[in-house]
DNA sequence: ACCTTCACG
DNA sequence: ACGTACGTGAAGGTC
């Protein structure tokens, strides 16, 4: 047996390496002995595309914050197959086993070694949710970031070796580049073992610590549910969402004709790249245009809504008939959109379907500050919804129809809730429309389709913390009718002014944090104290739906459920029945009482793709080529 | 790496 | 004292 010795906060540890099969009877022994205690797990793959026929599974490694077993598993490979049994049984005697971030490795382990996933999840935790419990920070945001790296040299020794760095040398060294080493670098390789050993070290420790921040904040239960939820959502991304390959490639050309045609347009007034702003700034002025708005660092801006102006449009591409459209605005603004649903939808679902021509949205349940789910891999959750052309890529399953669920203004309601504003929950009990109805309470009965449109956008700016000179450029409308509406808003529902002046309050004078009603301790900026009313109503929301898909789980419905998209969820079921289960996904959604307020949900049912519910009404945007 | 832009709720 | 729009993923260009 080959053992490497590492030091890590001041400890010798020792990595084993499994060769034999006296190596194998020994690594079994040790997990018998440490069947009922936390024993960490990591593995190492060719790749992230778990879903392709040339995914392998390399290595998979056990350990304590002192001990790890690494062993080769990979199945091109004869000589792994004891080795790959061994495996299997280790997880069959393991009854907790500790994994930094167990949506990817649960995946792999399934797909790679037939593993039962649901198994896996139960006698898990994931220290990954549990440092997000502990600070849902990225590393950009003021944090620690989520990365088991950052989380290591953070809570477990900042002096530990970066094996990450030697390894990648070990690569080049082999002739292999950063994208081929992982697949084919020797299993053997001392600098690889040691790598793939040290991260168990790293996950064994970082456990140790956040498994008493977590109990000392008494957020057991809390992690609790988020590893339902992790589970949920990794099932739901190894299910995949079918897609229509022929109908996405006849899609790519279109797309890429509509670019090449709208590029030459802009050439013709000296425009090289449509994607460079200075260029297409530069020949706006030589065509006489005054660019007035300025970004972040002093340069021209010339983004969508600059450009929709300059082509004499709005913001849904519909002719306005203020000025003579700029014939280079309306080139960029239709190459820039054709290479942005290509590129960043089209092409990336051919690049990303497996054979079965399944596309599997990396779902990641635990993201942002708020908690709120992110889904890449496709970015299926930012599909454009004004036209249904991008949403026609994606299709139920074979007898199946495309549904799906939304709840009704929940942010509102939430908001509504937290904050006890009686005539606002008065209103939403009497189901009336909250917008049409806040109109009416501003301006009296004589309110017009304006004034909702105002106090809608009063709505959002109080939940994000917006002021009303943002709302008046956000919207268009005159500064003074927003600053009158915000004025009568506060008026109108003072338990919301309350209510967010107390928790911006508390976070200003205690600690600069929001506590949640879920129980969750969101860090607040000091410089933007005013987003506390927004992280504590969003994460609150982000719960609601995450409870849902629990309970939607529960009841057996998991199977048919395609995307979470915040207040959504996209299903996939049999035509026959698609009415009768699109009405218990809603029923299980809605929240009768939450904190005094209902959070009632909605159901549409379409056709085979997802498109049918995006097809021709009044939003239908322009057609892209 | 950073900036700008654009897609969503 | 006042006001600050919230949260993401991804691509192309520039330095």
């Amino acid at each position: 047996m080959q053992s490497y010795p590492q030091t890590i906060d001041g400890q010798d540890c020792t990595i084993h390496f499994v060769v034999s099969s006296v190596d194998r009877w020994r690594f079994l022994e040790w997990v018998r002995q440490h069947a009922h205690r936390p024993v960490a797990v990591d593995t190492e793959t060719t790749g992230l595309n778990y879903w392709t026929d040339d995914f392998r599974m390399r290595l998979v490694q056990f350990g304590t914050a002192r001990t790890v077993w690494v062993l080769p598993v990979d199945r091109a490979e004869p000589w792994t197959q004891d080795h790959r049994q061994a495996v299997r049984d280790a997880f069959g005697i393991l009854r907790h086993l500790v994994i930094h971030h167990a949506r990817a490795d649960v995946l792999f382990l399934a797909r790679d070694m037939g593993m039962d996933p649901r198994r896996l999840w139960e006698v898990t935790t994931d220290t990954r949710i549990l440092a997000h419990l502990i600070d849902p920070r990225g590393r950009d945001e003021g944090g620690i970031g989520h990365s088991l790296k950052a989380l290591a040299a953070s809570y477990v020794d900042p002096n530990a070796p970066d094996l990450a760095a030697e390894l990648h040398a070990a690569f080049r060294a082999a002739g292999y580049t950063m994208s081929t080493g992982w697949a084919r670098i020797d299993l053997r390789h001392p600098t690889y073992v040691r790598y793939s050993g040290g991260d168990v070290l790293l996950t064994a420790r970082l456990y140790d610590r956040l498994a008493e921040l977590v109990r000392a904040r008494g957020q057991q239960r809390l992690a609790d549910f988020e590893h339902t939820v992790a589970r949920i959502c990794a099932e739901m991304e190894n299910r995949g969402f079918l897609v229509d390959v022929d109908y996405t490639c006849g899609l790519v050309d279109r797309l890429r004709a509509e670019e090449e045609a709208q590029t030459a347009r802009a050439r013709l007034f000296g425009v090289d790249s449509v994607h460079a702003p200075a260029q297409v700034a530069a020949a706006l002025e030589r065509m006489g245009e005054t660019l007035t708005e300025r970004t972040r660092t002093g340069a021209a801006k010339v983004d969508q809504a600059v450009l929709l102006a300059l082509a004499d449009r709005d913001h849904r591409w519909q002719r306005r008939g203020a000025r003579d459209p700029n014939p280079l605005a309306e080139a960029v603004l239709r190459a820039k959109r054709a290479a942005k649903w290509r590129t960043s939808y089209a092409d990336a679902i051919l690049e990303l379907h497996d054979a079965e021509d399944r596309v599997h949205p990396g779902i990641a349940s635990l993201q942002a500050r708020t908690a709120r789910m992110a889904v890449s891999r496709p970015p299926v959750q930012q599909l454009p919804a004004g036209d249904h052309v991008i949403r026609r890529c994606f299709l139920a399953e074979p007898g199946h129809v495309i549904g799906s669920a939304d709840y009704q203004a929940v942010e509102l309601r939430v908001l509504a809730a937290l904050s006890g504003d009686r005539r606002m929950i008065e209103a939403i009990h009497a189901g009336r429309d909250l917008h049409g109805y806040t109109a009416s309470l501003i301006w009296g009965p004589e309110w017009t389709p304006y004034h909702r449109k105002l106090a809608k956008s009063v709505g959002f700016g109080k939940v994000y913390g917006g002021g009303a000179a943002t709302l008046a450029r956000q919207t268009g409308a005159p500064l003074a009718d927003v600053e009158r509406a915000v004025r009568a808003y506060d008026r109108v529902y003072p338990g919301v002014r309350r209510f967010s002046r107390r928790v911006v309050e508390r976070a200003r004078l205690g600690r600069p944090e929001v506590e949640t009603v879920t129980g969750r301790i969101l860090p607040v900026d000091r410089h933007r104290l005013y987003a506390a009313t927004n992280y504590a109503v969003q994460s609150v929301a982000r719960d609601v739906l995450a409870q849902a898909l629990i309970d939607l789980d529960r009841k057996g419905l998991g199977e048919y459920l395609r995307l979470p998209i915040h207040d959504e969820i996209v299903f996939s079921v049999p035509r026959d029945e698609a009415h009768e289960i699109g009405r218990e996904i809603a029923d299980t959604m809605a929240v009768p009482d939450f904190f005094g307020v209902p959070l009632a949900a909605e159901v549409e049912i379409g056709g085979r793709s997802w498109g049918s519910l995006y097809e021709a009404s009044d939003n239908a945007a322009a057609p892209a080529a």
